[in-house]
DNA sequence: TAATATATTTAGATTAATCTATATGGTGCT
DNA sequence: AGCACCATATAGATTAATCTAAATATATTA
């Protein structure tokens, strides 16, 4: 069984890695609060179990099997931030330290049911991916609204899941597919974000409408 | 802060204690299946930690601090148990192990939403009585129905939590406060219960309404 | 290319929780 | 009272995860 531990390292080995995949060990020492020569002995425990790459000197590089592990552990932090907010009434900025515990709950059958519940959501509050659960990411070329920076122009290309309330809301301001539109403004309060479009007004949409529509970005 | 492996010995200590409080080593050692030489000296840290007391070749007895620590741990396992059920779906066998792992979640607000959002529940899904804040358990002449056993003869006196529907299906089948009956039989099925009252016929209820309907037995 | 700075590794110690093997205290029986 | 038995305690080792201090490799830069 993983430790705890391991799949902390894990976790942050999959989110530090740059575009070949390679994480130095002072990185990864920084990452998780801990010494260099812990983070570096680690290192070494975690190539034995086949997790990464560990040469000398080297960068370290996880192998098949430890992305794997690591996207199942981010899955299962991301689907609990994405239940503790819409199931539980916590606020999207309260739950990273809540779902950094609960990720490591040994039992398929309680992020399942999350999964369920929530109506299998696609990213997480903050807009992140939630992986699948073979451990894949979705690589798409787009992106919920809330994850654009300010000045972003981009069109409108789907929603992460689809309600009649929201599907009514975004119809109330004409809003419709393949629209073209730029991020004015993010408010820093709530995250709500101000969009202009040719031929209409500026328009405000609230943080979860703007984690649900997802946009190409120009 | 009170490790995982703490809160599971006060957890034991406490389940495991007799009318005056006192528990063997042994039994502690048998309880959470690790040696004697285990239970005995985590007993010499929690002495020093001030949850219990501790005197060479004596039961052990835990502190009114312990019993609090304790408490609060065993609090959070039933919310746990009981949204596990209630919201999310488990069968309430399927809930013990998974409780086991979150009870130790560092996070009040995480415990008081599961509290809130099942309109503070008195007992959980198994009857067991659920702590309070404080840690103080609820010393009370009445049970759950569902705590009961087959040949019990008791009276009804009160609901754990009271909802328009529940009332309504009470009422349905003329149970009123105080009414006397007898637990028939209880289906090793799904639990539910067989009552026979005077001057009316067998009645059958469910688990669900067993949970809530507060009894004294005779 | 040599000197220096930075990153990485090794060595050795620490802590919490556990174990096995052994020793000792307390209780009950003859 | 003495002996045997069971519960309890001690000694000493182990494991995972961590640390600090010191040594060594790689990279940078004069």
């Amino acid at each position: 069984m993983i430790s705890e531990t391991v799949e902390n390292y894990l976790k942050a080995l999959f989110t530090l890695a740059d575009e070949e995949g390679k994480v130095s060990v002072s990185e990864l020492s920084q990452c998780l609060e801990v010494s260099k020569p812990s983070a570096n002995s680690m290192a070494k425990t975690l190539h034995q179990e086949g997790f990464l790459i560990y040469k000398k000197y080297k960068p370290l590089v996880l192998t098949k099997y430890g992305r794997k592990a690591a996207a199942l552990v981010i899955r299962r932090h991301r689907l609990t931030e994405m239940f503790l907010v819409e199931k539980m009434g916590f606020a999207w900025d309260e739950v990273h330290d809540v779902a950094e515990q609960i990720e490591h709950v040994q039992s398929p059958m309680f992020f399942e049911r999350m999964d369920e519940l929530m109506d299998f959501p696609k990213f997480d509050p903050h807009g992140s991916p939630i992986p699948d659960r073979d451990g894949n990411i979705v690589e798409a070329d787009w992106v919920p609204l809330s994850a654009c920076a300010e000045g972003d122009s981009v069109s409108f290309v789907g929603l992460a899941q689809s309600s009649k309330s929201l599907l009514q809301l975004l119809d109330g301001h004409k809003i419709a597919l393949n629209q073209i539109f730029e991020v004015t403004t993010i408010e820093p309060f709530d995250q709500s974000i101000v969009i202009n479009r040719d031929g209409f007004p500026a328009l405000t949409l609230s943080r979860q409408v703007c984690n649900e529509m997802l946009v190409r970005v120009k």
